[in-house]
Order: C-alpha cells, then sequence, then structure tokens
RNA sequence: GCCCGGGUGGCGGAAUUGGUAUACGCGACAGACUUAAAAUCUGUUUCUCGCAAGGGAUUGUGGGUUCGAGUCCCACUCCGGGCACCA
C-alpha cells in the first residue's frame, strides 16, 4: 500500500476533472434541474483566505450531492470586479486596473481551483468584461426608460406614461423625467472624503464609510438615483413567497421600514393673523405648490400636481404613499434642497403644514408641533417669527453638527420657539406652540411632526425639558386573566379608584396588602375608591386611614395617570370595571394607630414590606407601574389602550380610533391615510473610474438622452490616471475626446455622463447571466432563463442582506414587470454561511495578522482535510474560531479511510454483521438528510462513527466500502476518487448514484431499555425493539436493582416510552 | 432603547423536538511500540464524595408545568448580530 498521498493525489484529479468537464450543467436536460449559486466572490489583491471557503465548499457538498441523486445540476463561478479595491491598488502601483483585475482572477482561479470544487467553469462571468457590462447598461437604460404605473402595481416603459395635456416643451421633458426610475437629482448625499466617493445609504455605516470607516461628510451633489422606494411594498410582501432564513427576512422588512399611519394638516396661525384664510374654506387634496419652485422633485408640500396625476384605486385596507415622502429623497438627504440652498425662495403664504403620524388616534394629545431645523416653511414665515435671530442661531447649530452628533441618542434634546407663530389643531381648534429641533429628520416623513407628549417618549423628554403641555388622551387597559378573567355569567361593577402607597413613618418600608385571605391571588398596594365630590388625595387619605389603621400622615404627591382595568373579582364575586384616577404617595408621620374595622380588613392583611422587595412583592401590573414611577420617574404611556380626553370619541379602543380618526380626517380634508417607508432610493453614481459608464449623453436643449442598444457597450475610455478627484468629478471627466460629442438627436454639442456606476450594478443580475453567458443577442435566452430560473439555493453573507440581496431582488422585479423574466423572485432559498474567526477569536483581517491562508493549509495536509474541517468545526451558520490542531483530527480520519483499503474483501455482503448493516444504513439516512438540511458537521460525525464501527472489523465487504466513499466524496471528492479508482472503477465516483437507504435495515433490533425510578436512570437493559408493555415493565419490576429502590416503598405510577424507557414513581 | 440569535466538559460542539445530557472531534492523562522523540495503536477523561461497591450534583441564574425539562412557560442575567430621535 502506497502513503496517503494528497499533493499528489489531488492535483491528478483536478486536472483529471477539468478535462473531462464532468461538471458541466446541461441546458434543457431531462434531469430536474438544480440552480445553487453563492455569491461570486471579488477578486483583490489580498487572495482568498479560509472564511471565503467556507460557503464555496458548503454548496460544492449540496451540489455534488445533487447531482449524484440525478439532477441537472449548475453551479456557476464568475468575478465581481469593478470597484474601489481594484482602483485604488491600481493606483498606488500605476498599474492599469484591467491588468489588476486579470492578475487577480487569475490568482484566484488557481486558489479556488486547488480545493476542488464542482464549479461550472465554461459559464464564468466577468462584470468588468464590456460583454458583460453592456447588459448592465441596457438594464440601467430600461430602468431610465421606465416609470412605475401605480395603477398596474408594475413598471413599464416610459411611452405608456399618461402626459398633462397643458405643459409645454420643457414642462413636459421634466414631467417625464421626475417620473423615470432611474432619474437624477441635485442632493445632498454621504461623501466620503476618503475614498473621494459618493456612497449609498446602505454603504454608510454608524455615520462611516462601509470600506474605509472614513467619516461620511454630506455633499449636494447632482447624482443619478434608482427609485426603489416604488417596489418597497413588494420587497416585503413576496417574502413571503420564498424560504430565506428568519433573521434575513426581519432584516429586510426592518430595513424598508414600513410604517401606516395618517398625513394631518395643520393650519399654521401668525400673530397678526392676516397669513391664515379659513382652514373650512380648503380642500385637501387641492394643488398646493409653489409655482415659482420648478423643480418636480421639490417637497410636496410645494408641489401636488404629480401626486394628483397618480391617484390610486387600490383595495380599502390600501393606503396611498404618504405625500410628504416622494421618492426623490435618500435616505441622508436634504428634502427640501431647492429651497435650503437658496436657489428658489420666494415669499409665499403658507397656510398649512402636514405631518405624518402612525398615531392619529392621539391627535386630542398634541399640545405643539416641531419642524425640523432645515424646513422650509420657516424661511417662509420669517416675517413673522419674532425670535428670528434665535431661531437662524439654532438652524445654523444643527447644520454644522455631524450626522453622528444630531442622532446620538445620549444627547439631551435641544430646540427653539417659533415665537409668534402658532399651529391650529385640527381637531379641536386649539392653539399650539410650533417648536424646531433636530430630533426631527427632514428626510422622513414630511420633516415636522405633531407633538404628542404623553405618549411619545421623545416628545415626552422634549416637553418636561421646555415645560410644555403633557396631556394625556389614551388610557392603559389591564384585563384579568386565568382567575381574575372577566365572566360572562357574573354582575358587572363600575368604579372609580385610587392606588395609595403609604410610607411607613421610619423604616424603609411601604403598606402592601396580601389578599390570599380571600379567594384572589392579588398583592397590591391600598386600593381605595373615589367617592362623589372627594378629591384623589382626601379619598386616599381616607382609605389609607381606614384600612391600615394608622391615622397621622401627609400627602407627598400624586403620581401616575388615568387608567381602566377589567378583572373579576371573587371576594365580591363581580366583575370589576375600574377606572383608575392616579396613585397617591402618602408618608405616615408617626406610629398612631386605630385598629382597623374587621370590614375594611376582611379580605387581606396588610404587610410592611422592604423598599428593595415590593417590586416582587406586588403582582398586579397597576400597583406595579405605580411603583415604577415612584422609583424612576414619569414615563410617557405608549401603547394601546381606551382613548380619554378626545370628545366624541372618548372610549374608543386605539386601533378603531385610528380608523375612524382617519375617516374622520378625510371627510372633512384634514388629512388622509398614509404609509411611510425608511428605505429611501439608491443613490448610483460614483465618481470613479473603475465602474461601467452610465450610458447617457447630456445635451443642453434636449436633456438626458439615452444611448441606443446598438450604441452598447460604452466602454470605459483608457486614461492615464484614474485618481479620483476631490471636486467630486469623475476622472472621466477628463478625457475630452471621450466627453464631448454629438447629441444623438440634435447633433449640437453634448456631453457624455462621466459617473460610473456602482459595483452593486454589475452584481444585481448576474445570476441571469451565467444561465446564458455567451450570449450576443440578449442578457439571456428567454428559454435558458425558463428552464433554469429561480436560483434553488443561493448563499451568502449577512452582511449583504440591506445590499446587494435588496438591489439584486429589486432589479429582478424589474426586469419581471417588463416580462423579461418569469419569476417575481430571484431566489427561492437563501441561506446565510457563519464567519470563521481567528484563532484568537477575532476576526480575521491582514492588520490583526491573523489570517489564515488555504494555500498553506492544502500545502500541508490537502484540500480534502481542509473542506472536511470547515464543515466539522461547527454548524454551518455559526461564527466559529479556527482550530489547526482540531484541523489535524480530520487529517487523521483520511488516513484511517486510506489504510482501511486493505481490510476490503472482494465479498459482497457475504461477512457482512447485522450490526453493521444498520449502522450503514442509519449512517445513509443521517448524512442524506443532514446535507438537505445543511447541517455538515453531524453529517461528517455520523460517517467518522460509521468508520470507527467498520473499523472494528477484521473485514470489511467492497460494497459497504463503495457506499462509505460515496457519500463521502460531496465533502472529499479526490481521496474518494482515488481509493474509488483503485477498485477497477471505470468511471468517476462524482457520477455515482447516491445511496438509498432500507428505513427497515436502519431500525435497530435491539434496545436499551432505562428504568428510572422517579424520573432517574438506576438500571439498563438489552431488550428486542418491540417489546411490549407488559413484558417491560415485567422485566424491570423483577430487576434487583430496582427491587432496592422500591422496596418497602408504594408504587404509584408506571410509566412506558415504547423503545426508551420504563418509569416507575414511587 | 427596539428587533433577531445564543449561553451545554479544558476547547469546537451533539442531543430523533419532552424520554439514558455531554455523540463526534480536539486537547489532556496513562499504557504499548521505540535507545529516544515524533507518528501510530490501546485505554481513561463533566464535576464531586468513596479504597471499592455505589452515591450525589450538573445544560447562564431563579421560579413553574410534568412521572420525566438542555428542550415547554414566567422572571432575570450575560454574550453575539441588526436597527437606532423613522414620529
Amino acid at each position: 500500500m502506497q502513503k496517503y498521498n494528497p499533493q499528489k493525489i489531488e492535483k491528478k484529479w483536478q486536472k483529471e476533472w477539468d478535462k473531462s468537464e464532468i461538471y458541466k450543467a446541461e441546458d434543457f436536460s431531462e434531469k430536474k434541474k438544480f440552480y445553487c449559486l453563492i455569491e461570486f466572490p471579488y477578486p483583490s489583491g489580498a487572495g482568498l483566505h479560509v472564511g471565503h471557503l467556507r460557503s464555496h465548499i458548503a454548496i460544492d457538498i449540496i451540489a455534488r450531492k445533487k447531482r449524484m441523486s440525478g439532477y441537472n445540476v449548475m453551479y456557476p463561478i464568475g468575478w465581481d470586479a469593478f470597484g474601489l479595491p481594484t482602483e485604488n491598488f491600481a493606483i498606488k502601483t500605476k498599474t492599469h486596473p484591467k491588468i489588476v483585475t486579470e492578475n487577480n482572477i487569475k490568482n484566484f482561479t488557481k486558489q479556488i481551483k486547488s480545493y476542488g470544487p464542482s464549479f461550472d467553469w465554461s459559464r464564468e462571468i466577468n462584470t468588468t468584461d464590456p460583454k458583460y457590462y453592456k447588459w448592465t447598461q441596457w438594464i440601467f437604460l430600461k430602468l431610465f426608460n421606465s416609470f412605475y404605473d401605480e395603477k398596474l402595481d408594475k413598471a413599464r416603459d416610459i411611452k405608456y406614461l399618461d402626459i398633462p395635456k397643458n405643459l409645454n416643451a420643457l414642462e413636459k421633458r421634466e414631467f417625464i423625467d421626475s417620473h423615470r426610475l432611474a432619474y437624477e437629482a441635485e442632493m445632498a448625499i454621504n461623501w466620503c472624503p476618503s475614498c473621494k466617493i459618493g456612497l449609498a445609504n446602505e454603504e454608510v455605516v454608524n455615520g462611516t464609510c462601509e470600506r474605509c470607516g472614513a467619516l461620511a461628510e454630506k455633499k449636494i451633489m447632482k447624482q443619478w438615483m434608482l427609485r426603489i422606494t416604488k417596489y418597497a411594498d413588494r420587497l416585503i410582501k413576496d417574502l413571503d413567497t420564498v424560504d430565506y432564513l428568519n433573521k434575513i427576512k426581519t432584516q429586510q422588512v426592518n430595513w424598508i421600514g414600513k410604517s401606516e399611519g395618517a398625513i394631518v394638516k395643520f393650519q399654521i396661525k401668525t400673530d397678526d393673523n392676516i397669513k391664515t384664510p379659513e382652514h373650512s374654506s380648503e380642500v385637501f387634496n387641492e394643488p398646493e405648490g409653489n409655482p415659482r419652485c420648478r423643480s418636480k422633485t421639490c417637497h410636496p408640500i410645494y408641489n401636488n400636481s404629480i401626486n394628483d396625476n397618480e391617484k390610486v384605486v387600490k383595495s380599502k385596507n390600501d393606503a396611498e404613499p404618504a405625500e410628504g415622502f416622494e421618492p426623490s429623497d435618500n435616505r441622508m438627504t436634504n428634502l427640501y434642497l431647492h429651497h435650503a440652498t437658496g436657489k428658489s425662495t420666494p415669499n409665499l403664504l403658507y397656510h398649512s403644514l402636514k405631518v405624518f403620524t402612525t398615531r392619529p388616534d392621539t391627535l386630542f394629545g398634541c399640545t405643539y408641533m416641531v419642524l425640523s431645523p432645515e424646513h422650509p416653511l420657516i424661511k417662509n414665515l420669517e416675517s413673522g417669527i419674532l425670535n428670528l435671530e434665535e431661531v437662524k442661531k439654532y438652524i445654523e447649530q444643527a447644520k454644522n453638527k455631524s450626522d453622528l452628533d444630531r442622532t446620538d441618542l445620549a444627547k439631551e434634546k435641544t430646540g427653539v420657539e417659533l415665537k409668534g407663530i402658532k399651529a391650529i389643531n385640527p381637531i379641536n381648534n386649539e392653539e399650539i406652540p410650533i417648536w424646531l429641533a433636530d430630533y426631527v429628520l427632514a428626510s422622513y416623513g414630511t420633516g415636522a411632526i405633531m407633538a404628542v407628549p404623553a405618549h411619545d417618549e421623545r416628545d415626552f423628554e422634549f416637553a418636561k425639558k421646555f415645560g410644555l403641555e403633557i396631556k394625556q388622551v389614551v388610557a392603559p387597559l389591564f384585563i384579568g386573566e386565568g382567575k381574575n378573567k372577566i365572566r360572562k355569567d357574573k354582575k358587572n361593577t363600575k368604579r372609580t379608584v385610587v392606588d395609595v402607597i403609604i410610607k411607613h413613618w421610619e423604616k424603609d418600608e411601604y403598606f402592601c396588602l396580601d389578599w390570599s385571605k380571600s379567594k384572589n391571588d392579588w398583592k397590591s398596594f391600598v386600593v381605595g375608591g373615589v367617592e362623589k365630590g372627594e378629591s384623589e388625595e382626601e379619598a386616599a387619605l381616607r382609605e389609607a386611614k381606614e384600612e391600615s389603621g394608622y391615622q397621622n400622615m401627609r400627602v407627598v404627591k400624586k403620581i401616575g395617570g388615568i387608567a381602566y382595568s377589567r378583572f373579576f373579582a371573587a371576594h365580591k364575586d363581580v366583575n370589576r370595571r375600574d377606572i383608575k384616577r392616579s396613585c397617591v404617595y402618602i408618608e405616615l408621620l408617626n406610629s398612631s394607630f386605630i385598629e382597623p374595622k374587621e370590614e375594611e380588613v376582611k379580605n387581606h392583611n396588610g404587610i410592611w414590606v422592604k423598599k428593595e422587595k415590593v417590586k416582587d412583592f406586588i403582582n398586579l401590573q397597576e400597583p406595579k407601574i405605580h411603583w415604577d414611577i415612584l422609583q424612576n420617574g414619569e414615563k410617557p404611556f405608549i401603547g394601546y389602550g381606551i382613548a380619554i380626553n378626545s370628545e366624541q370619541f372618548n372610549n374608543l379602543e386605539t386601533s378603531e380610533f385610528k380608523i375612524k380618526i382617519t375617516k374622520w380626517l378625510e371627510e372633512n380634508n384634514l388629512g388622509k391615510k398614509a404609509i411611510n417607508y425608511k428605505l429611501r432610493d439608491w443613490v448610483f453614481s460614483r465618481q470613479h473610474y473603475w465602474g461601467e459608464p452610465i450610458p447617457i449623453v447630456k445635451c443642453e436643449k434636449c436633456g438626458n438622452i439615452a444611448l441606443e442598444k446598438k450604441d452598447l457597450p460604452l466602454e470605459l475610455p483608457d486614461v492615464k490616471n484614474y485618481e479620483p478627484t476631490d471636486t467630486g468629478k469623475s476622472p472621466l471627466a477628463k478625457i475630452d475626446q471621450w466627453v464631448n460629442i454629438k447629441c444623438p438627436k440634435c447633433n449640437s454639442n453634448a456631453k457624455r455622463e462621466t459617473d460610473t456606476m456602482p459595483n452593486w450594478a454589475g452584481s444585481s443580475w448576474y445570476f441571469l447571466r451565467y444561465i446564458d453567458s455567451k450570449n450576443n443577442k440578449e442578457f439571456a435566452s428567454p428559454e435558458k432563463l425558463k428552464y433554469w430560473m429561480p436560483v434553488d439555493l443561493y448563499n451568502g453573507g449577512m452582511e449583504h442582506t440591506t445590499l446587494h440581496l435588496l438591489y439584486s431582488r429589486f432589479w429582478h422585479k424589474f426586469l419581471y414587470d417588463l416580462g423579461y423574466v418569469n419569476t417575481s423572485e430571484p431566489y427561492k432559498i437563501r441561506r446565510s454561511h457563519g464567519m470563521i474567526l481567528a484563532e484568537d477569536g477575532q476576526k480575521m483581517s491582514k492588520s490583526r495578522g491573523n489570517v489564515v491562508n488555504p494555500d498553506e493549509v492544502i500545502e500541508k495536509y490537502g484540500a480534502d482535510t481542509l473542506r472536511l474541517y470547515e464543515m466539522f468545526m461547527g454548524p454551518y451558520g455559526d461564527a466559529i474560531p479556527w482550530s489547526t490542531s482540531s484541523l489535524i483530527g480530520m487529517n487523521r480520519f483520511l488516513e484511517k479511510i486510506w489504510k482501511m483499503q486493505n481490510k476490503v474483501g472482494t465479498q459482497n455482503f457475504v461477512s457482512a454483521n447485522k450490526n453493521i448493516e444498520t449502522l450503514l444504513h442509519q449512517t445513509i439516512k443521517k448524512v442524506t438528510e443532514d446535507i438537505e438540511n445543511l447541517k455538515f458537521n453531524t453529517a461528517i460525525s455520523s460517517l467518522m462513527i460509521l468508520l470507527n464501527g467498520l473499523d472494528k472489523k477484521e473485514k470489511i465487504s467492497n460494497i459497504q466500502y463503495s457506499i462509505f466513499l460515496i457519500m463521502l466524496s460531496p465533502f472529499a471528492p479526490h481521496i474518494t476518487e482515488e481509493l474509488w479508482k483503485m477498485f477497477e472503477n471505470k468511471e468517476s465516483i462524482h457520477l455515482q448514484k447516491w445511496p438509498e437507504y432500507n428505513e427497515k435495515l436502519a431500525e435497530e433490533t435491539e434496545i436499551t431499555l432505562v428504568i428510572q425510578i422517579n424520573g432517574k436512570v438506576r438500571d439498563q437493559i438489552e431488550v428486542p425493539a418491540d417489546i411490549s408493555e407488559e413484558e417491560a415493565k415485567k422485566i424491570a419490576l423483577g430487576r434487583d436493582k430496582i427491587k432496592k429502590w422500591t422496596e418497602g416503598k408504594e408504587m404509584r405510577k408506571i410509566i412506558f416510552v415504547k423503545g426508551k424507557l420504563v418509569n416507575v414513581v414511587v
């Protein structure tokens, strides 16, 4: 027998597989298709580290197993090669990024081939290849030439857009441009001063650049944007149709951040009162835009005309997108740019202000309004603001704050009142103050809020700080459960009550009631009824005296608000519907005491409880809350409950109230139902060289003109210097002969767009190109798309959940709307791998110097050892530290397999031991199921158990060994192929049929029956698996060990679990 | 603060969904082989009391349900990830 020499055999078989193309996927095979996918790598100069391989290997195992199970498997690979790292390296080494990319791909290919994955290399793609990015540009132009048809709820060609008749040529163009799914907007974007590039919202992490960590700045630039927000709702809804890890779904849903509520319109009133028309004369839906602001992307407060043309007729439950949230803005963008930059600031009359709220039911509790410091209304109200200097100063301060400062939750709230100006609460016509504060974001909703301090934490904090009115309009409702549940057959009684917290005269102890004397399990403070004409304090004092017996006390303070409760009171045999007015905190002054009347104390015992024990002693919700307030201060109640102080809406439950008031607002033209999203449109321009050129020509006369399909690809011109510029202009802008061209429409002088696309562009559709990677006529043929799509299994990192995964779903839906693909979702199943940490438990990184290089591991132990270890180290989805010593265990496992070839006899099952056969079938079952469920670690462990079993035998059969090798082959393709061929097999092991198990043979015939006494294991016996209950009990009780425990004791019960145990209860 | 995960030996981790907790691997210890070491092979290895037979404890903490809980329920705590003044 030769020594196991992985270096030799692995290279040999890799060449052989390459030559014979055994992993090639067939288009239109008779077999069932299976398309599995990993996120294609970015070929960086650093090369692969062991962490990158984890998902490649895992999906490779699935691909191999599926292939052996008779599927036509496509497992493709390619390169996501545009982007900054390559460009930066190119600049540093003065090498063309094309060359850098080529070299990196060469190196990556070598590395990848060295661990033996079963990729179909014939479909290899490269996003920087003009033949590829021709289609990226083509899709971009499709977006440019489409609009979102709200009626049909899908994208359509722009030629179907309804254009208002009365527009002149320029207005018409602007109208169309403002409806394109790829559109230009001048806006404040996130700018990384170090990378010198604009960032998408998703690329900003904690206010810093995701890539380099530099603090992102705001920069106002004209940007290409993609209207992903139009797909927000579908991107949430269609998650129901796919199988993604739950955490991926919730992350996407949270990121899109849908909230339903209402837009409410408030009237603004200045002191002189001349600028405020009667609101009754207004119609809510009437356009009220600023006629002098030309921009269609301007805030809809100024411009409603676009919306009005897009009115959607939807089902009753579907609200239109919030008006205050038109899609032109990016998440970090200043909505009011045109005004804020002073481009268009006419001194107009502004008579209303809209806010978005998810709690229209709290409108009666709105005691002030807050505008974000950037709100344009301020500028137009200047003449009425009495403290203008102060206000301007505040705006200036806010402007100079970084995003990080502004969003720091730990800091105290700041703000300034607009003196001389008031808002009118439309529900009750009350005049309320208007404040400016940077806790209100310009980029969400309408940039203004109605403040309800009693029911919102932020408003509460602000109101407390500035002494603003806090008005409770929602009362919490506590409903008894269990014993305390309302009983239908009992009488209902209504009472008005107060909680009374009584403090001891010298100790830090509190008077509590234990109701166990009556039929209740309550533990509370003193609860007292408020009698007619009595104040809460008076009632509290009276009850405190009656129930506790103490006589000298004083009211310290009243805390809490109104709360309702509904429960059954067993001691009175009635249902109670209490209105708790508040809680009164009382301190005893001395021990003066008169024995309370029997009547007062027959249901409960009074107990003094130490301060630190009170929290655990009390078991009713309201007193618990009152105690918390006494200890930690008042808090707003933000939950749902019952309306109070809300006039005709009083006593409505919150969710019902919301519906009713929204209807009321709509009927009175004061507001309407609205939906808001946190998701912003996708900033699509990058001011860099190494990306797809945006195929647009800019003509002074004709505006933005799309290139024709025949002019694609628009190739990147060669350029001497690809350094980014500080001006924010792309390096392409400097190449005059490329930039200056004739307008394709009017032939006058025009310029090319010089920004490029982000590297998320190429990756947003690459999985479609694999299907037909050589097609010159289409991005892929419809027939092939139909055959292969959707992707059956897609694996990728969690870090791409709100980036690539969301973007590519968006593009796919767009292509679906236009009829280019036949599924609305691209990926059927999405899974995610865990990170491999360095041996020190930290993230692997070059700077920490703790990176494990797969090349070295392969060199020393072989690819099969590496592959096995990466799968064995722990659950696939978990982050696990690398351990070289554990890796050695996998090498030992392979050595053992190698040596076992000597034990293989030629006879088939003749000498097979019954136990081994059972074990074999159990293993087939386990491995088959585990691979399907991505439980590779336990699959390998069961293969080890089988090997250990085989190893105990003198001889093993050819068939046993073969089945073992076949099962191992997806994990360790090289050694299994070598051993397989050694036994005179002609065809590759990777083309063999996956073994099937026999359920009968996998069953044990003998089991270990466990005998327990009171749930504790006391004895075990070998018995036939199908032993009857009676038989088992008889044997169990007859055992000496068991007799020892049962002697002299009464046997209460014997439990029998088939095939498992007998439990004797004594 | 909110939303997801998770806490099991010295370490990575198993546990058929309520039925023998600690599979499998690493490490450690002892033995065999060897002049010796490495490699390999054999055995031991959750903790604890005990010479032993045997007992006791144990799945982050505290309670509960159950004949029986790592698994279910309640409260707390710690760790990881995501979001974060989103009205």
